[in-house]
DNA sequence: TGTGATGTTGAATG
DNA sequence: GCATTCAACATCAC
């Protein structure tokens, strides 16, 4: 599920459950997505801890602790959050869960096990020494730009580079190409700056009404790309048949004269 | 049964 | 250094 905008709906939900509780336990089932210390040392750093609030960026997020340590939660492909408060709601993939001094539960959701969970000491170190671009609703025009114009990959690598800008994902980058008119496998320096600033402007209206809406589908505007995202679709008032390719390593969806190929 | 999936990383290649 | 492609990670659903 996680791009930018299901983030900010963990974010929300974080924040509207599991602040200002003190962990009285940590639980954990598989440490295999705790990237930086054993399980034993994630549930000594926690215990006795009290999230405090939260920070996001991109699609990472950090909920900061009492200590003034950060708790970086990734959600890789299929992470969620679910807090409950009888024991037997565990979530099926659970991989862990704090369990709080009122008897509730935040439990941590992945089968796939693609999640990044760190337990760090200094979160803007980490932020730095993975390079982690701007949020993509924070970056400014010209930045954006000033990005896009030097390199040569395409628009959909650029878009999904996360030391570029942060966030974005394979859905909404087909989004916005396909909102913009703009072919994904564009060469981002080919593009016009007017696009560039199309296509800047489009994804922060794309991403601000996704955050709006939770992330939650169903809300979206009919005429938004995802309803036709798929095999076999066609496009909506030409007709012409939906393509797929692989590109920037992603699967990708796009109607290839509808959209514009800059070279 | 095989295939591919909303993500990231590291290695290999050009 | 830059960009791309691929494999790996692990599980589920179609």
């Amino acid at each position: 599920m996680p791009e930018l905008p299901e983030v900010s709906t963990f974010q929300k939900y974080l924040d509207g459950t599991a602040l200002d509780q003190k962990i009285q336990e940590v639980i954990v089932h598989d440490d295999k997505i705790i990237r930086n210390m054993s399980g034993e040392a994630f549930t000594k750093g926690l215990t006795d801890r009290t999230m405090i609030n939260s920070y996001r960026r991109g699609k990472y997020l950090f909920a900061r602790l009492d200590n003034g340590h950060s708790l970086l939660l990734h959600f890789g492909m299929t992470g969620d959050l679910s807090y409950y408060h009888q024991p037997e709601d565990r979530p099926r993939h659970e991989r862990f869960h704090f369990l709080f001094d009122n008897g509730s539960r935040l439990g941590f959701d992945c089968p796939r096990k693609f999640a990044r969970i760190l337990l760090l000491e200094n979160e803007a170190d980490y932020i730095h020494s993975i390079q982690l671009g701007e949020d993509a609703l924070e970056i400014q025009e010209a930045d954006f730009v000033a990005a896009a114009q030097p390199r040569k990959c395409t628009i959909k690598g650029l878009l999904l580079n996360q030391k570029v800008l942060a966030g974005v994902g394979n859905l909404y980058a087909d989004e916005v190409c396909y909102q913009c008119r703009v072919h994904p496998v564009s060469k981002a320096s080919a593009i016009p700056t007017k696009k560039l600033k199309e296509l800047h402007k489009k994804l922060q209206a794309i991403l601000r009404k996704a955050v709006d809406s939770h992330a939650h589908y169903k809300e979206y505007p009919d005429d938004w790309f995802w309803a036709w995202r798929k095999d076999e679709a066609l496009h909506p008032k030409t007709g012409e048949p939906i393509e797929r390719a692989k590109i920037a390593g992603r699967t990708s969806y796009y109607f290839p004269k509808y959209q514009k190929l800059y070279e």
